[in-house]
DNA sequence: AGAAGGCCCTGCGTGC
DNA sequence: TGCACGCAGGGCCTTC
């Protein structure tokens, strides 16, 4: 978002044009339009979505989905043919083109008032941003009261903190030392005081890192991020864990599938 | 009512 | 080299 925030912000959109009906829901109605002539204002977060303010009083509501990318490239340097999975693009004043591309059509776009952000369907049950200082061990141990679900699927719930991924998930509950196994209504009092730093800490690591590059994932200006060399456990089945060396006892990184998604952890180290 | 699984879609790596 | 299969930064919706 920041990247994009530095291609747009105080810009004008001369023009911006749709390629298929529908990414994971059809394009709402009139969006070409209401960005034709349109100065956009400025950018938001809310949990994994971005907001991109217009003049006029709408917002651009931007899921990126699993494989989406922002890619701002200047109309001069555009190849011929189309761009491959680019179903949406809009164009500035000044021949910057971004547009949306995502082959898996994860991705969705939406529009909403400014005005009523919060309000959209979509934002609406989310809960609380995970970086403020609001979000406290006494809070979380509230939303995971009375949960019989593990702990990994409870903190995937993006409405018991909004924000974290698969990868970061798996992250914070090392750094916690948690299994991803135990039930949430079992994580609180010290374990909660431990994981909520460790999942502050995972994300701004991980931001100013400009992000975990796996495959899809870059920046609007095709710049990669750097975290997934900082991974600890994410996608390192069966390698030492760093936090116990040499111990007999550590068989290192084990991957196990929880409601479908992998997760990675230390069964001697997390509990 | 809360929890688990299916499903949307394409691309890539692996193993036969 | 070709093909089938499994898996991938997510989350809504249906079913149990």
């Amino acid at each position: 978002m920041r990247g994009l925030a530095a291609v747009l912000e105080g810009r004008v959109i001369r023009a911006a044009s749709i390629s298929r009906p529908a990414m994971r829901w059809p394009f709402p109605e009139g969006l070409a339009a209401r960005l034709a002539g349109a100065s956009v204002e400025g950018f938001r977060r809310r949990a994994k979505y971005m907001l991109m303010r217009l003049s006029g009083g709408d917002s651009v509501l931007i899921h990126l989905g699993m494989s989406g990318r922002m890619v701002a490239r200047r109309v001069e340097d555009l190849p011929n043919e189309p761009i491959a999975h680019e179903h949406f693009a809009m164009e500035t004043e000044e021949g910057i083109r971004v547009g949306f591309v995502d082959p898996r059509r994860f991705g969705s776009v939406d529009l909403v008032r400014t005005a009523s952000e919060d309000q959209h369907r979509l934002l609406a049950g989310l809960g609380p941003e995970p970086l403020e200082e609001a979000f406290t061990p006494a809070l979380l141990s509230v939303a995971l009261a009375g949960k019989q679900t593990p702990i990994k699927a409870a903190l995937l719930d993006q409405k018991v903190v909004a924000g974290l991924g698969n990868i970061y998930v798996s992250e914070a509950l090392y750094r916690a030392r948690i299994s991803p196994r135990r039930v949430a209504a079992s994580v609180a009092g010290a374990r909660t005081v431990r994981l909520v730093p460790a999942i502050k800490a995972v994300l701004e690591e991980s931001i100013a890192a400009g992000g975990s590059s796996l495959r899809d994932y870059v920046h609007a200006d095709g710049g990669i991020g750097f975290f997934q060399e900082r991974f600890r456990v994410y996608d390192r089945e069966g390698l030492p864990c760093e936090a116990c060396p040499g111990l007999p006892a550590c068989e290192g990184i084990k991957r196990i599938v929880q409601s479908g998604r992998a997760s990675f952890y230390c069964p001697r180290l997390q509990r």
